[in-house]
DNA sequence: CTCTTGACGCCGG
DNA sequence: TCCGGCGCCAAGA
């Protein structure tokens, strides 16, 4: 992969983390199935990389489960933007999972 | 060119 | 529901 189209990919990313409306959350694998090109683990490592600039604590794991690194530092952001959580420091997916296409689908 | 690592995901026990 | 293992993709050593 050339230096532009790395560039190129990132920039998506960041763009649709970006998008992600406050309360709500998206999974790495979702960002990655949107983006395509990569894989999950591609996000992540854009995220690790540059995602210093954009909503990082909005892109959580698909299961719920919040990743190491994101730390106590996204829990008050949860808490600030009322993201529906689910026990301790588990995200409930069911309610705050979003995507692009979801802006007027679900009920 | 090969091996290891990582902000992941899914399946089986 | 919790744990462990295997699969995936790309970058760095």
């Amino acid at each position: 992969m050339d230096t532009d189209e790395r560039a190129a990919y990132v920039e998506t990313v960041l763009r649709l983390v970006e998008a992600i409306p406050p309360g709500r959350v998206m999974s790495y694998g979702a960002v990655a199935d949107l983006v395509g090109g990569g894989g999950p683990r591609q996000v992540g490592q854009v995220m690790a990389r540059h995602g210093g600039g954009v909503p990082w604590w909005r892109v959580v794991r698909a299961d719920g489960t919040l990743p190491v690194s994101h730390g106590r530092r996204a829990h008050e952001h949860y808490q600030r933007e009322s993201t529906p959580l689910a026990g301790d420091a588990r995200i409930d997916m069911r309610r705050a999972r979003w995507t692009p296409h979801s802006v007027g689908g679900v009920c």
